[in-house]
DNA sequence: GCTGTTTGTCATATTTCTGTAACAGTTTCA
DNA sequence: TGAAACTGTTACAGAAATATGACAAACAGC
């Protein structure tokens, strides 16, 4: 599970920068500077933060245009992008609006305007996996309570064994490489032995129990994979 | 809790801000004003009127869509919302309605029927919870006399810990992270650490004691949840 | 201005989880 | 049949998350 949200500030004035990285970080946000448009390129290319706080007026390339170059790029075209615009600017609203900016705020603003709107956007932005309860078999897994039960009986996971589980529920009828599973249920950049996921798996299967655990199939030679097809 | 009721103005005529906020304040309430969506969007966030009065049409973003937009963000989503409208633009009514709109008034209107038709949104919104004493195996907390009981014994918290338990209590079944419980419970996005929400889990599950402290169960990994079911 | 609460933060215990290593079992296929 | 290659299990120490108790600042009521 990626940690906390990256967001990338990009503002030629230092002050204001530091301003708002101090906000966003107390709000448990990680922040990256860029003084310009094409350091802040440069850092979206390297690092993908979830999501770009773009200054109106900046020397040289124009936020708008900076945005809209963003926009084109399908490598960033998806990254939310908020802009920040002096009082009066607002006529340039629409035209924001049109080139795919999907929010701004109008200087000043409070922290915590800022990060209401962040999070609002975020939201927006991060299609939520589903919030519906998962049944197969009788094995029922809740999102909402983060809860899973066996036929009414709750059963105990730890964090990773559920996230497995999630992951697995939701993905269905696939094998997946430990190498994958890693990846997209430890996350990312974190190393780990792949023998690991052998172990969280007996784990998860144990947990299962023995009406369920069929569900976790060994891929020999590949990996893991769930399904409620016995073969 | 201040006293007096708060209500957000938004329009984007000065003379009629001025109107309505004048008749309202004869009539007991706290007026804010804001003459555009954005500006309307900062002072919610920061303030949290108990009620926003808005005209349907501004420039820049339209009433409506502001409405749904409120709506849609979980810590704005329950404030009642009153929509302005001018004669004739009465089709849009039942677009109003749909979009979550508590109700509409047509313009003109005499400041009598404005201050009545709040009265009656604000009634009826507020008792979204707030009324009625809610029970759980024996547990009770009034809304209203602001007291809890656990079998009849009077049970004493700390303010913090009666919104807590408040909130809880209305939504249960569900895993809230600690940052959700900052934002819903405290309010607004205050700067506060997070392992401060342990603590005062930690004084409401003593105050509960030991006949009721299994309600609030810790979700490791991911934060807290009230439910009667026990694991 | 005092006094008793309430609150946010720390520092310190406790508890629970995780990743690894080591060894045991299985399957594959010469 | 036997070795090689995989996968299953278990135990465990270090890491991570949570619980708890204490404290000082902020507050509310006198």
């Amino acid at each position: 599970m990626p940690s906390s949200k990256r967001v990338l500030i990009v503002d030629d004035e230092a002050p204001i920068r530091e301003m708002i990285a101090v906000a966003l970080e107390m709000a448990g946000y990680e922040c990256l500077e860029a003084d310009s448009a094409q350091a802040a390129h440069g850092l979206i290319v390297d690092v993908k933060p979830d999501m770009v706080l773009l200054d109106w007026m900046m020397p040289g390339t124009s936020g708008i245009e900076f945005a809209r170059r963003l926009r084109k790029d399908e490598l960033t075209a998806d990254i939310p992008i908020i802009m920040l615009t002096a009082k009066g600017e607002e006529e340039h609203k629409i035209k924001g609006l049109e080139s795919g900016i999907d929010d701004y705020i109008t200087k000043p603003f409070s922290p915590r305007e800022l990060v209401a709107r962040l999070k609002t956007v975020l939201r927006r932005a991060t299609p939520k996996g589903i919030e519906e309860p998962i049944t197969i078999d009788s094995l029922t897994l809740d999102p909402v309570s983060h809860r899973v039960s066996s036929e009414l009986h709750p059963l105990d996971l730890g964090p990773t064994e559920f996230r497995l589980l999630q992951f697995f529920m939701t993905h269905q009828d696939r094998a997946y490489s430990r190498s994958q599973l890693l990846d997209l249920v430890w996350g990312g950049n974190v190393y780990v032995e792949e023998r690991t996921v052998d172990v969280h798996i007996r784990r998860l299967r144990k947990a299962l129990g023995k009406r369920h655990d069929y569900l976790i199939q060994t891929v020999r030679g590949t990996g893991y994979r769930f399904s409620s097809q016995t073969a």
